[in-house]
DNA sequence: TAGGCCATCTGGTCCT
DNA sequence: AGGACCAGATGGCCTA
């Protein structure tokens, strides 16, 4: 979990905005001036729109243009109610937002912990799409050192794990055959796919990082396979046997890219 | 102090 | 009609 999960809760500058708005902090000018006076509860501000209204509609005493008063008091009560409701919503909106994007962080190859600053949106959106590009390719090279190691010789039946649930955690999560009759049309799909060109800004931000440039592999479709039973060990032989050096090094690889993730704390 | 990042308010638009 | 979504505007906080 990270440590610090509410954007809103980490920052001084977010305190109750309905209270903040009741207090006069708005500050925009543009449009809509009635609360550009500081007041500091609900009831004064109430207070000075009523004599905002008041003043704004001509003289006090007269019975005919009071009743108006308090017709437009009210209509003003229940717009600034339904501004009040509007901005509640949206601010809402924006706090469910700003937790999916702290799930997305808590996912994300980078440290976490109260003394490291969260990544930005941008560099949580950035690194996230180049994650799951890096992933992508990883995915495809096992496939294809999976391949060159068993192809051909291994024709008993495997599992062709594409989510490997936890009771081998020490196998890559995608470890797949070849052979599969399953996954041969995924295993075919080698073909780069020119995604690069897709892939503009990428690395602006933060240059430098290698999570934030564009992969050097295009990502492919990853293609389905059979989900191992939960709880069960599988039987298959390439779930019997150790991960091959390859297979290692493109874990310490990923090591690497957690490392250098941390470059965006900074 | 400038710039980055952020939360919030707001009005407009689209959808149900 | 009301809610969701969006983009622009604005000011606060923080860091180099």
């Amino acid at each position: 979990m990270n440590s610090d999960s509410s954007s809103m809760s980490s920052r001084a500058s977010s305190p109750d905005m309905d209270e903040m708005y009741l207090r006069g902090h708005h500050h925009h000018h543009h449009h809509d001036n009635r609360l550009n006076s500081v007041s500091s509860t609900q009831n004064d501000l109430l207070q000075k729109m009523s004599e905002e209204v008041l003043s704004r509609h001509g003289s006090k005493g007269d019975g005919e243009s009071s009743k108006y008063k308090i017709k437009k008091q009210l209509s003003e009560q229940d717009l600034q109610q339904l501004r009040l409701k509007i901005n509640g919503r949206e601010r809402k909106r924006m706090h469910d937002l700003n937790l999916a994007m702290d799930g997305l962080r808590e996912v994300m190859p980078y440290a976490h912990g109260p003394s490291v600053r969260k990544l930005s949106k941008i560099a949580t959106l950035l690194l996230a799409r180049n994650y799951i590009l890096m992933l992508t390719s990883s995915l495809e090279e096992m496939k294809r050192l999976v391949g060159e190691i068993y192809g051909g010789h291994h024709s008993a039946f495997h599992c062709g794990t594409v989510g490997h649930p936890a009771p081998h955690p020490v196998h890559p999560p995608s470890t797949v055959h070849q052979v599969h009759p399953i996954l041969g049309s995924a295993l075919s799909s080698s073909t780069p796919s020119g995604l690069s060109a897709s892939l503009p800004g990428i690395g602006n931000l933060r240059p430098g990082h290698s999570l934030l440039k564009t992969p050097a592999t295009p990502p492919l479709p990853i293609g389905s396979g059979f989900q191992h039973w939960a709880g069960l060990p599988c039987p298959c032989t390439i779930c019997q046997m150790p991960p091959p050096p390859q297979l290692s090094a493109m874990a310490s690889s990923m090591n690497r890219i957690t490392a250098e993730s941390k470059d965006l704390m900074k």
